[in-house]
DNA sequence: GTCATTCGTAACCACGGCGATTACAGATCG
DNA sequence: CGATCTGTAATCGCCGTGGTTACGAATGAC
């Protein structure tokens, strides 16, 4: 599944929400090894998916290093999340006995939750930006009170 | 963070339909071993909490085995994931430098938006029951199309 | 009572992912 | 040229996950 001691994402949101608040500087990994408190070699690990996809500059060289490609407003959580973590799932799936209809059937039904689940997870990161993280996150409207179920 | 190649919950879930539909029958953990795939004495370890919860019963001895404790519409999938997954991160956290200013409030931030993951992860899976994995997903209304963000 | 069955739980092991570390090639600037 | 910094591969140690074994306790059949 997507993650448990994954910390790709944390870092990323940290890395570009320390860029953001640069302002155009362009920062070392090294600078932002400092501030993450993880290797530099693992920043620019994680920070490649996300050059990529154009959210970062880079440049080698003496004087190189990092800085936003991309306003930090425009910059959702969301498109972080599914470049980092792409179609992992998210609640963790087994493998179950093949040969039983119950058990294949209960598989098909947690692999639509999971995707029900992974949808719900990019939807609310879909509402916060870089720009968020670094001025502070909007007070929540909806999120912390929940629908009533279907089924019921 | 909560799990990454973490099956409890999915084997939990499996479980708790076979057992609803095994009406009232008393299960074994070697045939409930045997639908899910995975070790007896794993299947044991997952239900413990459910036991202590009072969602299943558990009856040692010759013809012993597993039931539910609990109509199966009135377990949901919410209850479940809490009790196993707790209040681990859904997001996956890092641990930023503490003496730099700037990665501590990100940290934070980060903290908080995995709360609002967390509520968002509990939310949709309180609309679904074991009821509803047995005889099918309810046709989704909402959680597959996203809210607009806050803060644009 | 005796024995087979099944849960309860601890102990130990193997596998795999994560992130640190090292190493080295290429690019860029003074 | 030499210093700096990225790009990337290779290797390593740690730790969580789940499999496996082992043994005690509880229950039912006989």
């Amino acid at each position: 599944m997507a993650r448990s001691t994954n910390t790709q994402f944390a870092v990323a949101v940290h890395v570009l929400t320390y860029l953001g608040g640069a302002e155009g500087r362009v920062v070392s990994s090294d600078e932002l090894s400092a501030s993450t408190n993880v290797n530099p070699v693992y920043v620019r690990r994680v920070l490649g998916p996300l050059r990529g996809a154009g959210l970062v500059r880079s440049r080698p060289g003496a004087h190189g290093g990092w800085e936003l490609a991309a306003d930090a407003g425009d910059i959702t959580l969301e498109r972080v999340w599914q470049l980092l973590q792409g179609d992992d799932p998210v609640l963790g799936l087994h493998g179950p006995a093949p040969e039983c209809p119950v058990g294949r059937n209960i598989q098909s039904m947690l692999t639509d939750l999971d995707r029900r689940v992974a949808a719900a997870v990019s939807a609310e990161l879909r509402r916060f930006t870089v720009r968020d993280v670094l001025h502070g996150l909007p007070v929540p409207e909806h999120g912390l009170t929940a629908p009533p179920r279907d089924g019921g």
